[in-house]
DNA sequence: GTTTTTTTCGTGTACGTACACGAAATTAAT
DNA sequence: ATTAATTTCGTGTACGTACACGAAAAAAAC
């Protein structure tokens, strides 16, 4: 027996100022808190969590703000469904999470949501600071209000963030650059697709280019890498076009690499200009990207787990908030390679 | 409000005969069974599972049966890590994680574990069969006792184990077929390196030397594909022997498959012999198989995540026995590439 | 020394469920 | 119809902690 009331009783006091002592709520002589105190801890004692939330009645709740998935397909679809799973397991501990979206593409919809999240008063948030301009604007009534946060997916500097959880972008980059140097012969030409013009927001996507050079560079591969930006992605006979004169001004184009979840966009197109020596390789295991790693249009997928992402980062602040575990602040999820062969399995 | 005391007032009945129904405890007429049962449904009521662990004086205990990591660099410690991880989270909730290990090259410690095991007459069991016939022959005490079990690492068929955590060998075998294809030239000469004779407990290998093989074969690589065993792995001379031996004979060989764990054994061989045009790739994120990836000797290795079985298993018996949640028979683990630009975010 | 203020702490109830005990209701036996 | 046997169910207490309330003790003011 290691109860509240028996360290009251060995201290020669009542359960309710041990309580007082063990939850700093004062009133209490500093004679007898620092008895008190000595007797927990010569008795290793804790409190027992399950006691202890069944007669809190303070409930928990977390926030989250994250953009809307506008379809199963996409890319966010996965840390919603991380997330929920995680906000499953704690919700009979006490715990509410209350999810709050945003369009990626409209900033005052992030900027909506964000006040309407503030306004549920949350014990602590998770979010994914994909819009670096706006969050910098308005983080700062987290820090006033004192609510913990915990960043997932964009990697944001000047953030008072608890935590970070995602991917080093540079790294998976480089390890894109590792595969691509891997499935191409020597002296082929690699081009580098991005999608949206001025998104500077998309800081990941400047890492990944940065770090996929770095890893040609630092192993003397002089391969040739030209860039060329699509902007109207949905207009197919654009892309079409766009990848036909490329090619054609780059016949010794091998590879391509897309630093977004975008790949299969690319490889449909090169799937139409019957181009089965080109190899693609991207990121994200969207079910599209997935659907053309399967019929082997696409070479490569790097995860970012973006599941994983939503589950920790809840996970993370359930801890934070109930058995009060200071995190560390970046939590580096595996950069992981996902293949034809191991797909199924992810 | 959702209590018991709620169902009760609904149902006209009291609390008490509200937990007789849902406990299966007998002693209500069908009538107001059923009549409660339509109550809980419709308003959807779950017990509190933190009021009913409080409340139970009835402690869960998971046993434990793997083998004894013999050093930090041990495999078996990974799968160890993650139980106590797994084990900790859960503690508070009033589950104790026993644990129980044996000599895996020595069967009859195996049984004796197993029997001290049925001594503490756990709740459930989690176990690595990796002991095929013993296994067999002992495991139908648990099916007696009604003791539900998970079994991780070794996919073993005729058990009654409620699941299976752990990798598909076959597909992990396929996948680094294609990784050693991916880095080797045409016409290559592969050599695997089986490394115990004689283990018929160890089919995992047998599998993943198939998957491999089916890769070549499938996509009419032709590949001269040979085969060595190596007994004494701790003489270090005799390994590169018979290596050397093996090299002088095959000088077209450019690749090595180890199927085991034990990789690092060869790489610090072909190390000694200079040959730095050998590509080696094989299982496990061992800290010695890392350091041979890093110095570039090994070029893949194929993780097993087998913290993520120990993790996962522990979890899955915890859900199972509190929350009563069907697991599925089977849990295929990712089959996670490992390279030296992702092994630091592994 | 008495009264007032402040500090310190003990008591009691609540959280929602589990389960023992035994009372009430129903059914069976006489 | 009475008693006995059986079924059905209500009550009460326990699990260990949190916290409000207010009493007792100590300190301060007069």
């Amino acid at each position: 027996m290691n109860r509240i009331k028996d360290i009251a009783k060995k201290a020669n006091v009542s359960a309710g100022t041990v309580d007082r002592v063990i939850h700093n709520r004062g009133g209490v002589s500093e004679k007898t808190r620092v008895k008190i105190l000595k007797i927990i801890e010569e008795n290793n004692y804790t409190v027992n969590p399950i006691a202890s939330i069944l007669a809190s009645k303070k409930k928990f709740t977390i926030a989250t703000l994250l953009p809307r998935a506008t379809s199963n397909n996409d890319f966010w679809q996965s840390p919603k469904e991380g997330v929920i799973a995680s906000a499953d397991e704690i919700h009979s501990l006490g715990i509410d999470v209350l999810h709050f979206e945003f369009d990626q593409f409209r900033p005052e919809s992030y900027i909506e949501a964000f006040y309407k999240l503030l306004e549920s008063d949350p014990s602590a948030v998770l979010l994914a600071p994909v819009l670096h301009k706006e969050t910098i604007e308005i983080i700062h009534l987290l820090d006033q209000k004192k609510i913990p946060y915990v960043t997932i997916n964009a990697e944001t500097e000047g953030l008072n963030n608890l935590s970070y959880i995602g991917q080093n972008s540079y790294k998976g980059g480089y390890l894109a650059g590792k595969l691509m140097n891997w499935v191409l012969p020597p002296n082929a030409t690699i081009l580098i697709v991005e999608i949206r013009k001025n998104i500077d927001n998309h800081k990941a996507i400047t890492n990944r280019i940065k770090g996929f050079k770095a890893y040609f560079d630092e192993h003397k591969k002089k391969k040739s890498i030209q860039h060329i930006t699509i902007d109207q992605l949905d207009n197919e006979n654009f892309v079409n076009q766009s990848l036909a004169t490329f090619l054609e001004e780059y016949p010794q184009t091998k590879g391509i690499f897309v630093p977004s979840s975008k790949a299969h966009h690319i490889a449909k197109s090169i799937q139409i200009l019957k181009r089965k020596d080109i190899e693609i390789g991207g990121f994200d295991t969207t079910p599209q990207n997935i659907d053309f790693l399967k019929n082997e249009h696409i070479d490569f997928l790097i995860s970012q787990k973006p599941y994983q992402q939503g589950y920790e980062g809840i996970k993370l602040l359930f801890n934070y908030l109930i058995h009060k575990k200071e995190p560390l602040k970046n939590y580096f999820l595996p950069i992981e390679i996902v293949l034809k062969e191991n797909v199924d399995y992810h």
